[in-house]
DNA sequence: AGCTGTCAACTAACTGGTTAGTTGCTACTA
DNA sequence: TAGTAGCAACTAACCAGTTAGTTGACAGCT
């Protein structure tokens, strides 16, 4: 079967496990191509390098994030439980951005995750605003601390959606 | 100046920088060993590896952390300010264990660092049993929440002392 | 005090294996 | 048969770890 596409595919499927198990410096490329079961030389005719692939595939993965889990501004314990349960699903996703942000710092995000981040701060301010939620926080603020939350897991195993919900839930009280 | 611990000092601290910087798989003794101004091998000779150096490393970082910044039950958001103002101060540590985290998960947390959280924990419980702190939460996940909160700097840039303390705050408040 | 044997600290050069990235060729498909 | 997908083989650079040999301080002896 040739098919530029599903190799592709392939390769990018490779990519999120080695590049989530390994990290960046330390995935190996022949292993990504012996897992997909293709030759090296296509990561390289399709991606230019091994940053490359790995920048196409955090992208990929951080877009469907965001479309997987949109905010609820009206119900932010909400969704940071279900982005804490969407990285529980996928773990893969949590790991790559971790990995990222250690070697590139905060100021490399994708342009796509930074450009959704804004809108988020605004429909939150615009639900704060119209009193429809706490205002005990900015809206910058209360968005970090939402998303911090949901990524609970990272610093412990003891970590459960409830537990995620209730702490935003007293986060944001009254 | 031949001076065994002093050259193992200088190994540390260059390897303090290097670790944080560029994680385990992406650290270069070389590198490590031309910024301490030794030779590689002596890496070799004092910590067996470049797994063995990076242990020690992390094991006298977070011994220091755990006696620099001492738990104080009764002042949680106090201590969650503390903590996020030490890894200010010390940003490699807060990087040291991530990569350390990411690269082998939760199992293998350093012993020392376990039993310095056993101690905590029973310490909140102990607290929270006597009523002089909030029993919202079991004394593993407060401890647990109020630990994460201190690490916000690692979600957002935005992220300051005064805003950790108002988080726990809000978090342990009746 | 001067001489010397000993050993820990240190070094330069090397090794064997690994790794990202390349190239020239083959085979499939339209 | 023209163009594209795919690959085996290759290369140059890199890298963790080793080793054979050097240096310097100090203890013990005279």
């Amino acid at each position: 079967m040739r098919d530029k596409e599903a190799t592709k595919a392939k390769l990018l499927d490779a990519a999120l496990e080695e590049f989530s198990q390994y990290g960046i410096a330390g995935a190996r490329v022949d292993r990504i191509a012996a897992t997909a079961g293709c030759n090296k030389a296509m990561i390289y005719a399709y991606f230019g390098s091994k940053e490359g692939l790995f920048d196409e595939l955090l992208k990929i993965q951080v877009d469907r994030m965001i479309q997987e889990v949109p905010i609820t501004p009206e119900d932010l314990p909400g969704y940071a439980g279900r982005l804490f349960e969407a990285y529980l699903e996928r773990p893969q996703l949590l790991r790559l951005v971790a990995y990222h942000r250690l070697e590139n710092g905060f100021s490399e995000v994708p342009k796509a995750e930074a450009e959704a981040y804004k809108h988020k701060i605004e429909a939150v301010a615009q639900a704060q605003m119209e009193g429809r939620i706490s205002a005990a926080f900015n809206a910058t603020n209360l968005l970090d601390l939402v998303v911090h939350m949901s990524i609970l897991a990272f610093s412990t195993p003891n970590a459960t959606r409830e537990l995620v919900e209730r702490s935003v839930r007293r986060l944001i009280a009254e």
